[in-house]
DNA sequence: CAAGGCTTCTGTATCGATACAGTTGACTTT
DNA sequence: AAAGTCAACTGTATCGATACAGAAGCCTTG
């Protein structure tokens, strides 16, 4: 059975292929009645409508936008982070009928997505510092917006004041009276080194590890530890959690780059018979829902990746009009806030 | 700036198109040496590879496939039953290559995803009864899958033995002794309702009380009232939960339709000065990762999203395959099990 | 009544590739 | 040396639509 195509009700009907186009995608270019006659006949034939390939190639858009996101697309699901951020970019797309495509980093079967999936523009999210699958984006030529990635001249971006926020992370302990500070960072990966064995630490992790350092230096204090962990996953922060505590002089205080992460901090010292905040303080980053779930509440750094999601999916809107009106739009550079939300997990140094 | 095209590097070249596109996609229909002195031309004038639009066009495929969902796609990062369930199909994806298309029942802007974004095939996730989008989707003959939309004789579809999982819910309380038994299922959207009046109740709500009401009836037990939460938000579970608590005689047992409605039962419960189980007895149902996150545990009938996201992968990419290969294949129904997992919320009926 | 203006259609070029069936020439084979 | 084989390219048709300029017919209008 041949596919049927505007053609095949064209010469049904008995009119050119440009009417029966137009009675789908322009029906003031004909009368009313050609154009049930021609509706009717389509239906009858089991016409769908235009072929959205077809129409892609012709109009020049696909009325989808990609994500690029880090190897596993699993991330896109389970960390809170990340589903708050996309759930606010699907929202924001919600009215514009744009499709939502997600585009892993990873090269698999010869394909790789970033090169060979047919979208409007993209947003690249979370993803490694020296990634091919970014560089083949930017290639492509259409508009990005960067996020989380760092501020890049050329294209626009929307980042956190991570630095600012590790700052204040740590000036709290600083100022609760803590002198026993350690830092609990997230390992960036080994595949992030560069050929040359420059180490490539992304945006994020380095930002709030010179706004932690940043804080303790200028109070002249010499942070205990700076502990890596090598993910998010519980027994990772288990494991840099127990390292932490045989350091002596113990910490009092543990900023970390994550609720997670502190979380897993908490969770390892009530194992070790220490109560969280009288023994030890943590403050954690991001203010994602686990830190209100857990008992006590979670100190962090707030930042809103509700709006993260908005203004990037309107940045790159914009981007995508412009640049479809023929006159590219000058890149814009955002930087959101991240401010301290002080709960249960902080108290004064022990004396 | 003239886009760079195929042509554009032949002329430059001085050899035909076709051996240009080769040098791209079939490595082996040319020479070394010339594949070589192509790639170094493209590179030169800055061309990122074959245009993925004119490909699919051509080739008849996208590389991607879509996921249609409900209204607000928000939906598929905030509900943990749905993000698993996703999470687990794009880990099945992620060795073929395939990216993964968000798509909206809504028309918004007179796009219809279903309708208008070019995709391989499509899951149907999860959809209202009567969903236009969806009649697109099988109007377009692509390869599909529907995931809880219950049995379709022409397409294949991964369900849940819902009714099975819901009537051991149920009978798990007669088990143990309860007489006065409630449920607290979902209210179905006004909108399903057929302009005929008739009530659209999507297939996962109407299984679920087939089974509670079916064990129930089996026992000779009437249940004490059943009652519809508007929907998933905490306010909705804490009315419906009000409205039963109220009851006279009161329940001593509850089967609720989602672990969230569940944990809004318990939370309504603690706050009405009754302790669970001892009061009152709550069965959940999915076993989301809020199951064993409250306090006592829930207990609730199991399903397995993850096995439900690689089967239905696994089914949709067979039939992509097969599709492509000419030779459709024939649709397969699978019901996956449910099974109840006892934990802390359900105990012996007060006497 | 000729000129101009609508409305309603049509013809041709184009979007950017790939499929497939040749063509060419060098190299074997007997 | 005629025939056959093979590697390396090329030419043409095609995928399924839309853009845009133009043609035909019918109404106004001065």
């Amino acid at each position: 059975m041949a596919r049927v195509t505007l053609q095949t009700i064209a010469d049904r009907v008995g009119v050119s292929r440009m009417s029966v186009s137009n009675a789908f995608s322009r029906p003031d270019q004909l009368s009313h009645d050609l154009r049930e006659q021609i509706l009717a006949v389509a239906k009858e034939l089991g016409y769908v409508g235009p072929d959205p390939v077809a129409r892609a190639l012709v109009r020049g858009t696909t009325g989808a936008i990609g994500v690029l996101l880090t190897d596993s697309l699993r991330y896109a699901f389970t960390d809170e982070v990340a589903t708050g951020f996309l759930g606010s970019v699907v929202d924001e797309l919600a009215p514009t009928g744009l499709a939502l495509t997600l585009l892993t980093a990873e090269d698999r079967n010869d394909v790789l997505p970033a090169r060979d999936i047919a979208v409007d523009g993209a947003l690249v999210y979370s993803c490694r510092p020296r990634s091919t699958a970014r560089d083949w984006l930017v290639r492509r030529g259409i508009p990005l917006v960067y996020v989380d990635q760092g501020p890049d001249p050329g294209i626009s971006s929307v980042n956190v004041d991570d630095r600012g926020g590790a700052r204040t992370a740590a000036q709290h302990l600083i100022d609760l009276g803590h002198r026993h500070i350690a830092v609990l960072t997230l390992a960036s990966d080994a595949r992030d080194s560069g050929e040359d064995g420059s180490p490539g630490v992304p945006h994020v992790q380095r930002e709030r590890r010179l706004g932690w350092l940043g804080a303790l230096a200028d109070a002249g204090i010499e942070p205990v530890a700076v502990v890596e962990a090598s993910g998010h996953a519980d027994t990772d922060a288990a494991e840099a959690s127990n390292e932490l505590l045989t350091l002596d002089p113990r910490p009092t205080g543990v900023v970390c780059f994550s609720d997670v992460l502190a979380l897993g901090m908490v969770h390892a010292a009530h194992r070790n018979g220490l109560s969280v905040p009288e023994d030890l303080s943590v403050v954690g980053f991001d203010d994602s829902p686990v830190a209100t779930r857990s008992e006590p509440a979670l100190t962090t750094i707030r930042q809103d990746v509700a709006e993260k999601g908005r203004l990037a999916t309107e940045l790159l809107r914009q981007a995508i009009d412009a640049n479809r009106a023929g006159a590219p739009i000058e890149p814009r550079q955002v930087t959101l806030p991240a401010e301290l939300v002080v709960r249960g997990t902080t108290a004064p140094a022990p004396s």
